[in-house]
DNA sequence: GATAACACTGGTATCGATAACAGTTGAGGG
DNA sequence: CCCTCAACTGTTATCGATACCAGTGTTATC
């Protein structure tokens, strides 16, 4: 490849006066290295300039599922927003992998100006040592509980919860199952206790043998709405904590020969793209995906300012919590009369 | 950040021990080195070591629109082939702009060892210079039509194409609509063209009005069924040449109240994640995808080598072309009788 | 004509690592 | 005791760009 140095000489400039005339500054010759860059097919080096300057003009984002559409979507909105900002969005997929995760995040810190996350668990250390580093960092859709002060972007999971709660109860359901997320993550934690307090709200006993903790993917959803369908007491209802798992508990009840909504009404946090084709349309928790992402960048871009420019004086760090909202489609309907002999 | 300077001052030794030490050679003080690291809280400068060295140790992955399942799938059938060989992988996303690509090929062939990409058309110029820079190139699902030889994956769409015409004749279906994705893109054009052939073999006319050409996005998908839905005499069945457009144009039957399969049957290339649980469960051919990208990643492994060792030698490029299959469900049945007065 | 201001210019140290090269040490053999 | 060899060591140039510094020329002002 050629280098700065080929240029200069091919120009008859200094060094320097080549690097003044890709800053955009004017210079004597610039015409003459204009042509001697054509010419050469010179592309100044990245690398070479980040090791000098310390920085990339390129953001990273972490997701723990890149093949999860809600996490697309959130790509597509941090991308979006950066478009214009003249950064470039670098993507990083842990595969709800924490070793991955880690060498992600040692990877793209290195090259990279901030860095928007969704960190695998409330625990994870690996967002800690990077604050260190001085990189500057957003949490979106997930938090972690200890640890410094960071930008982040949630949505408001209590309220969608509640809602879908208050929703099968109007409708008559006394027995809802529950199949949650892992109660490490954010989002499977505020789910799940939003739940266990509406059902207390409501007078809705916790029963154990429907209510089950899965990890955010499909086969979790599966196996859980098997066992839950195994038990003693069968539910009317059935709340999903994500996408994914809703998939899978669907197909499960396909299989199963579970009809829905007839035997089971069903509600599920996270739109799907199909979810209005399905049979029957589901009923969801839909929040902003692509708009939870722009945001994130917008607050990434914030700190950092604009490519070119000195960084904005350091402020405080927000927090953004971005509403919900319950989507009735036809997976859920009223209880059936309660059987004889069943508590009132 | 502490360098590798103060982890030599700190431990004792030279630079270059150091060095040693991290490439894993055995050096006489390797525990002073060990503690110095530890306690520095040292990670090395992964700018300057590409700068220095050339190489980079990651690859990156372009593809148009990664909020298409496919291509999530693609991504994770990379990085799964990709861990093992201890090499990061980096993703961008063009979102179908060829500006947005030029500047992810620009950035990541400077930050890469090789480049996994799905050109966005044939006519595509970028890659073209990516080669003269000497970085890995491998093209999946898509490739282009001018310039040198290349790796690529793609998978068998003349078979698919024929395997639904003939599925679809099979059923007695004579007027077959189809919405085909843009030509100037390998799998829009060879599904096109199969289709034409297929027709033809079938002794099946090309009607313009049942033909439309759509972007591969979901907008395109409903706006084609639309004007299909349209046409002075309306079709049996339709062929529609991705998933994205299969959605669009499904959510817009729907809309339109046309029953599938009772008044139109539908066949889509690309299976959907929930296609099964769709109503009615949908037609599809379908593809592998995350073999697909596996396939990719190896080749660029050949190509490449492990990480620490010499590059293997130079050998002629590969095209692989993965097989693909019609899965019959729901969406598709047999045509209604004809009409009276019609042509036989 | 001297002086100041301005608009440029090139030389060079530097970012943080690696690799080529030229020592240095200690063990073992004669 | 000297020599050879293996195993390790430090010094230094280098990757490709940037930024500081110290000029150099031109023009404007008195």
């Amino acid at each position: 490849m050629t280098n700065i140095q080929d240029v200069a000489k091919a120009a008859g400039v200094s060094t320097a006066s080549v690097t003044r005339y890709l800053a955009g500054q004017t210079i004597r010759r610039a015409d003459a290295v204009k042509q001697a860059i054509d010419e050469l097919g010179y592309r100044p080096s990245h690398v070479a300039r980040s090791l000098k300057t310390g920085r990339h003009d390129s953001i990273g984002v972490i997701v723990p599922d890149i093949s999860n559409p809600f996490f697309a979507a959130l790509v597509k909105g941090v991308e979006r927003e950066m478009r214009p900002h003249g950064m470039q969005v670098i993507l990083g997929n842990s595969d709800e992998d924490a070793g991955r995760e880690e060498a992600l995040v040692r990877e793209l810190s290195q090259r990279t100006d901030g860095i928007i996350m969704a960190p695998l668990t409330e625990n994870d250390e690996i967002p800690l040592a990077l604050m260190k580093t001085g990189i500057a960092l957003v949490f979106v859709d997930r938090d972690i509980s200890s640890g410094p002060d960071v930008d982040r972007v949630l949505v408001d999971n209590a309220s969608g919860v509640r809602q879908a709660v208050d929703h099968l109860v109007g409708l008559g359901h006394t027995r809802i199952a529950a199949i949650s997320g892992p109660l490490d993550s954010t989002p499977g934690r505020m789910r799940h206790e939003a739940l266990l307090s509406s059902f207390e709200h409501h007078g809705i006993a916790a029963d154990d043998s429907l209510l089950r903790i899965g990890d955010f993917r499909e086969a979790s959803g599966r196996a859980a709405i098997q066992e839950i369908w195994a038990a003693p007491q069968r539910p009317t209802a059935v709340f999903v904590a994500n996408n994914l798992m809703t998939t899978g508990a669907l197909t499960a009840l396909m299989e199963m020969g579970v009809r829905v909504p007839s035997d089971l009404s069903v509600v599920g946090f996270d739109d799907l793209p199909l979810a209005a084709l399905l049979d029957p349309p589901l009923t969801v928790i839909a929040r902003p995906d692509v708009d939870q992402g722009a945001a994130a960048a917008r607050l990434l871009v914030e700190r950092l300012g604009e490519p070119g420019q000195p960084s904005p004086a350091p402020h405080p760090t927000q927090s953004l919590v971005l509403p919900v909202e319950l989507v009735v489609r036809g997976s859920t309907i009223a209880a059936p009369a309660l059987p004889e002999g069943s508590p009132a």
